[in-house]
DNA sequence: GCACATCTGGACTTTCTGGTACAATGCTGC
DNA sequence: GCAGCATTGTACCAGAAAGTCCAGATGTGC
């Protein structure tokens, strides 16, 4: 039953694996179906026939990125259990940029920029993904909170949108500058803000 | 001497002036010149009489940025003098974006994100136009330093970086949540950390 | 008032883009 | 071993993108 499907999903695996690459590497606009399908050794057929347009594609990839973040099998760790995890939540995001030579950004907000009014879409399911992510980032400051580590006035929420914010545009300006030198800057001025919050004992 | 070519100076300032906008609302990738040239009533010929190319245009229309920043006729005012004008940089910025009903970023980081490594002129463009705006935020920073005012660990360049990350990444929030809450939270949170640089008096 | 440069409009060309149509080739269960 | 779906390859197509070319209008200096 299963079986079946085995050859055609390895097929739709290696559009979408090769399709998340590209978009990182060049956005969306500018990858097209035919650098797509050639990169994924594939054909127009199977393109067409495993997603019903390049925007199904998108979605997918983005489905795709959900599914690691929930499943934790992504590079970057989002289960932030201790201050130690947050640090490497930040470090994680700017060693893969790294790895790029910093000619690339954040996957999601590479994307998240080219969104139009035209692209609800892509929009609704960028913006749940980073939906998780707060949640995520939220819940540990709760936690953090509730055990009475951080003073009154820390507010888990605002310092998880806090944390998104300071390392999408950190990448975002080390894509622009080529260089590491800003990102890590911000990260760092955004952990010592994060943890003026604790309480000290 | 002059006169003779004001005509053709209006018609290059329409097509600039056009051209910011939909770079500004739907990125420059998806903008064809067909579009600018239908949008400013104008030609093929004048398009490609004026600038030579598309990426001639979005060159120049980042350097008309450039020259608005440096003259100070730009609607965000980046001459920081004051902890109140920083506050106004923030704010006018988030203004700007909810007068587009949060369904656009900021215009250097849409273009920012879109910039692959072929892009490698208009790349050091952006870079330019931030190294500008992070020279005066870091201006500021250095004189209040100066002054005494600030805690002894306080980095003047770091600062001014911190502010650009927080602002990129709140507004790209902004534009992909269609809502000023995270980029409105982000901020403040910003401020409040470059606050805590301050020698309590 | 004419030489000469600037300025303008649009037709045309080439290549890319996103997609469809369709035929051929496998599997798989029975 | 064959019916019937899954899978694949390729040819084709309409429209968009980016740019070239050129004919002509317009203005100006002298």
């Amino acid at each position: 039953m299963n079986r079946k499907f085995v050859r055609g999903a390895e097929t739709r695996l290696r559009i979408i694996r090769v399709a998340t690459d590209l978009f990182h590497k060049q956005g969306a606009r500018a990858t097209s179906p035919d650098e797509i399908i050639e990169a994924s050794r594939t054909g127009k057929g199977q393109f067409y026939h495993y997603f019903k347009s390049k925007e199904g594609l998108i979605h997918e990839v983005l489905q795709a990125y959900l599914e690691e973040i929930k499943t934790q099998t992504s590079r970057v760790n989002y289960e932030i259990a201790s201050w130690r995890d947050l640090e490497k939540w930040f470090a994680a995001q700017v060693e893969l940029q790294k790895d790029y030579e910093m000619t690339r950004g954040c996957p999601f907000g590479t994307l998240g920029n080219e969104v139009t009014e035209n692209d609800e879409l892509i929009r609704q399911d960028l913006s749940l993904i980073f939906e998780v992510i707060r949640s995520k980032l939220a819940a540990f400051f709760l936690r953090e909170k509730a055990k009475g580590k951080l003073a009154k006035q820390a507010n888990a929420e605002r310092m998880a949108d806090f944390c998104i914010a300071a390392i999408q545009g950190g990448m975002l300006m080390g894509k622009i500058k080529r260089s590491s030198y800003t990102v890590e800057a911000s990260t760092q001025e955004a952990l010592a803000h994060l943890k003026s919050y604790l309480i000290r004992a």
